[in-house]
DNA sequence: CCAAAAGTGTTTTATGTACACCCATGA
DNA sequence: TCATGGGTGTACATAAAACACTTTTGG
């Protein structure tokens, strides 16, 4: 039989979690209550159960931390290095994640001693796991140049200046307000509500929702901007 | 211990291999030889082995098939549906590859029953390998808009006329000879030879190689097209 | 009345796009 | 001498980047 002979691996999936808030991006990490590397910072992680695929499983992970379903998840890639995982053969596949910070269950991070901290913080990894992070920031702003994902990283309702501190945080770079504007607003993905809020300021920001109409429209016409060959 | 109890898998690659020649943009697929599906059409594959990681696994299969090392190899991502392989529970690491068509090994794709096909004519492809395909192209397509990659698949010394055959093929595209000429050779990845390529005119067309270096200052500084926030 | 954030337009510059003719050569 | 592919430049349109002041309002 052609399958016979072959090794099996453990298959892990490991999730980058990205979250926003008003102190900036920021990444949910462990730290390691087991061996390996237990005391160390990681990724969270786990194995592939053989009902599901990856993207299942990382959608279980990060339900199980965070309370949250239906988040926003995208696969980076798989990690096979031979000895990347001491413990054992393992290959990984990463997933992102964009949630919303406010949103999530802070008893579950907490039972998982899970925390989230600044992305210019970031302390040391374990495994590849750094590597992972490197590449998902890589991809996250190459992702949010083409289409507005960034929403996911907001609450439902948020105003132009909280999503430009977000693409800022994304790029980690200053952005002109006028230009910031006058670009976002053009896609027509805004919904502009009548609704202010009135937390950040005394003369308040007026609030916007995501139109998603507007973003299917956008996506099929090949994003924010166009292959130019 | 953390890792027992754990179910393994098989974990397998795919290698979606681009060619290029002056009919155009290439597909190598295989007519399997051997159950399940046999007698049909796939992208090549094999099983990780222990001691390699999934790019060596990559790399062997497509040394293997084309006699060719060294080749352009990049990961697309990992497909892990239940039951994408009706013959057994695999994990399966898709990495596209671009290869330069004239010089692979005829003998050992033939031997593989394996045969170049246009990208326009695929057939009809097992499992989620078209998903695969599908997935690959785009990729490519991304790619070769924001660096230069496409050298990959042309050979060491390519007239500018090649060069915007292989951008159309990509793009399945008419592209403005004087545009493209403009734009390519002002990111100064090109050197252009003394010699000429006499074989498709009568006059004759200046040949050109590839900068490596300029590829990676080019590289360092964000690509073709710098991120527009 | 003033501090603090919200909101708004115009000019300049760079980049992309459209478009048509002459050149060199071997047969 | 002519058919064939190689090679070139300019004008127009669109998009990005730079830049500073007025508005609102709660304290």
């Amino acid at each position: 039989m052609f399958y016979e002979g072959k090794s099996k691996y453990l298959v892990a999936v490991d999730c980058i979690i990205f979250g926003f808030d008003s102190e900036g991006l920021k990444l949910l990490l462990l730290e390691r209550n087991f061996e390996p590397a237990k005391g160390k910072f990681s990724l969270m992680g786990g194995f592939l159960a053989e009902g599901e695929n990856t993207e299942e499983a990382a959608a279980r992970v990060l339900e199980d931390l965070t309370g949250l379903n239906d988040v926003y998840l995208e696969q980076l890639q798989a990690f096979s290095a031979v000895n990347r995982d001491p413990g054992a053969r393992v290959v990984s596949v990463a997933y992102y994640a964009l949630i919303n910070i406010e949103e999530h269950n802070h008893a579950s991070v907490e039972k998982h001693s899970a925390f989230w901290v600044r992305y210019e913080d970031i302390p040391e990894l374990i495994f590849d796991h750094k590597q992972m992070v490197d590449k998902a920031i890589a991809r996250l702003r190459r992702k949010a140049a083409t289409m507005p994902i960034g929403f996911n990283l907001l609450p439902e309702k948020f105003t132009l200046t909280q999503l430009q501190k977000l693409y800022e945080a994304i790029y980690q770079q200053n952005i002109d307000k006028r230009n910031f504007r006058k670009k976002i607003l053009s896609t027509g993905v805004l919904n502009k509500l009548t609704e202010k809020d009135k937390k950040s300021s005394r003369r308040g920001a007026f609030l916007f929702t995501f139109n998603f109409e507007a973003y299917k429209r956008l996506e099929e016409s090949g994003g924010l901007f166009g292959v130019n060959i």
